[in-house]
DNA sequence: CCGCTCATGTAACAGGTTACATGATTTA
DNA sequence: TAAATCATGTAACCTGTTACATGAGCGG
């Protein structure tokens, strides 16, 4: 049960609501994690009965009341023996790859399309770590902050983030020119 | 329902056996998807029932009688379509960086062993993909297997994983590095 | 004789996704 | 008046993991 811990090393960075903790590990953000909302309203409530975490609720004039969550002392401890675990490898799962797997037997224009759509959601997630980056560490530069700055485990997270979208695109341009390349050398079946 | 289809990819190289393509796809070996044994054997069933994969029987002498399975037309229509949909997004999902994330709060000792197992783990993997790699172009440079060789799938996927492997372990060297300098700027807490 | 490899599964459970539901307010 | 944001969930379903089961040969 791993987004148990995901969603505790979330809510150190302060106190959240299940929506604004939907939004951050939704939309693209989710640099160390991804679930969606119903899991997380689910997760908060099993991590609120186990005394993991604690919630107040705060009432607002114009919007509906909502409940702001915090770690509790057994909730640091259970970080506290997860970290101690050795971490399971994690191993890449995407469709994209399966895709390009059987690169040999399907319509290279349609592989090249989805590497297109590939590039652009990467480039869109590096501007986005780029910000959030420039965000944490300030004025200051990144080995400054990384050496004396108060909170660091965000600010790391978000390099592995920038790192793996890095990959992504580039990885993806490579192979669309290597595609691109192929057409011209070896034209498809039925023309050549 | 994406494993059906990476398995399917997996099944364009030749002919394989459960058992086969479960080596493949458990021991690390996995570059572009990554699933247990008996996921496979579940699999593999469903796909023959629905026509995707046809396997025939191999009685052999000293071993028990295998079954070898291969991709049909159907399923290479299957993989055509499943190609011209766009690929989901793929987001990490990783333990460590959960780990990471709550760097502040947890002890830095016991995170410097998690990342220092993690690049020893990425190594090894990135070692295993180099020969991989090398197998699979022969005495050609890169770059002419890739303009003039038959099966250039297995390679691509393999060099997105060669890549991912690189970025973990430059990662967590940075991170380590970041980890040990603090501990020397700012001792733990309850010593100094 | 012990453990590894080949070869294939079943059953129970944990984890994740999709669809649906509600209801107020602000912005275009 | 249509859509997006704030705020929270339930229910059904699909996917993935863990544990267990079987049985023969091969190497130390």
């Amino acid at each position: 049960m791993a987004l148990r811990h995901a969603v505790l090393a979330a809510l150190l960075d302060g106190e959240l609501s299940g929506y604004q903790l939907a939004k951050a590990f939704d939309l693209g953000v989710a640099n160390f994690w991804h679930a969606r909302p119903q899991q997380l309203y689910a997760e908060l409530t099993r991590l609120e009965k186990d005394g993991l975490i604690a919630g107040r609720a705060v009432v607002q004039e114009t919007r509906p009341t909502k409940r702001l969550f915090h770690v509790t002392d057994a909730g640091l401890a259970e970080l506290e023996e997860f970290t101690a675990a050795s971490a399971k490898p994690s191993f890449i799962r995407d469709d994209l790859l399966v895709k390009v797997q059987a690169a040999d037997h399907v319509d290279p224009e349609t592989l090249i399309a989805r590497l297109a759509e590939r590039v652009a959601f990467a480039q869109a997630k590096i501007d986005l770590f780029g910000t959030l980056l420039r965000g944490m560490r300030g004025d200051r530069t990144e080995e400054e902050f990384l050496c004396h700055g108060r909170r660091i485990g965000p600010y790391l997270t978000c390099l592995r983030g920038l790192a793996f979208e890095q990959g992504n695109r580039d990885w993806c341009e490579r192979t669309l020119t290597v595609l691109r390349e192929r057409r011209e050398t070896r034209p498809p079946k039925g023309r050549g």
